[in-house]
DNA sequence: TGAATAGTGTCTATGAGACATTATTAG
DNA sequence: CTAATAATGTCTCATAGACACTATTCA
């Protein structure tokens, strides 16, 4: 490395303060899944979770707040997430997703914070055995529209807005639902997925558009089964579905045609 | 605020070492137009270039950086690098935007260095003034292609394709372009602006698509003189061509629908 | 049989894509 | 006139959107 010569005597690091630490938080997402009422062969309900910790030290002792930790010196922040996410909840192996920075001076009571957000999303199941770590005293998946009403520490409040805003668009923009489904799936199943974190979206002929020969562009392919045949389930329904599963293709969106 | 009781005494803000600076990196494009060699009444030929600075201080002296600086403990990475881009070149008011964190242990020969990375879209011209600061020997506009073969100081040549990436990817799911054209414009100019930064993007039929009056979806709209007329421009061109603007209207993109 | 979901038929209007053609002005 | 760019005509086929209809299985 020829350009890190010798550090001249005269450099010092900076004559200004420098921060405390760098937290990253983590906004944990998961599908929870209920049969529906009538236990007939029915959709089941679904409904958007968050993971908040209850916090059992100073400051914002006792308030719901994200998942987190302070990233060291030896890791990049998103190395400091996929540990602090392993850590609190055991899950790896998960879409974790960067997607912002909080640095306003005084967010954060014990000092100079600045904060580097990430979302996770997760299926349900693989937060079965998870349990309360040093830092909180309590580990609860909260529906979405309710952590939207809570007081959280921090300003753990906009970053749960930003984090819900940015998985609405991606679901709609990225094949991020894959994180959320079976690798195998129905069309109804996508779609109450879809809906799910993005209730916004509206497709009446949603399978015939995403299944149809031309129109599905790519993103989704039919199994088949050991005959070559479709497969299909009946999970959810009396009349058995076809199964699709998302393939590596990802379409380039475009405002302008 | 009664969550932030008293600190206590036992608290100690973090047991672990603290970073020895928050930098603020930023990419700066403007498209630059030369005439056509003809001297005929042509469309320009547009280049898109980024912002280098010369460093003059170790580390990395000599070599060309992405201009930036240090975040304070009384503003945010934003305003910082807000901050930074006006005293470095002068202009403010333009988009700045941020798009990535750069963490990676020993990124930075002087510590700890954890860096925020903004790009920003300049018009041409806005960068006329501009002088060398402090940290820099010289401020120069090199085009992208160039710059992207370039040794540059610290992680900047990975935060520069990340950078270009990122506004290619904007260049065509939102209405940047604007930031790189006058308030009204030709639809030949906003062709030639994004295919400038998204070489990729190519469209047959752009101007019919961009403006038969149901596909174009809200994004354009005419620019009427005052008679009602439709205004029209020859700067480039010997057939006057219809003037167009931008709406505040952003479609919503969607890869099911 | 009815409940519940899966999937198709059919119609119209619009859109994409390809290419040829015409229009307008400067010089 | 020619050069250069702007804009329209025309054709085919795919698609979107709406809504009614049929299909399959369970209980």
């Amino acid at each position: 490395m020829n350009e890190r010569n010798e550090k001249p005597d005269s450099f010092k690091p900076s004559s200004y303060r420098t921060p405390d630490g760098v937290p990253t938080d983590i906004v944990v997402f998961t599908i929870a899944s209920r049969e529906k009422e009538g236990a007939k062969k029915a959709l089941p309900i679904r409904e958007l979770q968050v993971m908040l910790i209850q916090r059992k030290m100073w400051p914002f002792e006792g308030k719901w707040a994200l998942p987190g930790g302070f990233t060291r010196d030896t890791e990049t922040v998103h190395e400091c997430a996929r540990r602090e996410l392993e850590e609190e909840t055991g899950v790896s192996g998960v879409l974790l997703e960067y997607f912002n920075v909080y640095s306003a001076p005084g967010r954060d009571p014990r000092g100079w914070m600045i904060s580097h957000a990430f979302f996770a999303l997760v299926r349900e199941g693989c937060l079965a055995g998870r349990s309360p770590s040093d830092e909180a005293a309590e580990v609860v998946l909260f529906p979405v529209e309710e952590a939207l009403e809570m007081e959280l520490a921090f300003d753990h409040a906009v970053i749960l807005r930003d984090a819900l805003e940015r998985i609405r668009h991606q679901m709609l923009t990225t094949t991020i639902a894959k994180e959320f489904l079976p690798e195998q799936f129905t069309i109804s199943e996508l779609y109450q997925v879809i809906r799910t974190v993005a209730p916004a979206f509206e497709e009446r002929n949603f399978l015939r558009k995403v299944t149809s020969t031309q129109s599905r562009k790519g993103i989704l392919e039919e199994v088949l089964d050991s005959d070559g045949r479709p497969a299909v389930s009946n999970r959810y329904s009396q009349r058995p579905a076809q199964l699709y599963r998302f393939t590596d293709y990802a379409p380039e969106l475009s405002i302008y045609g």
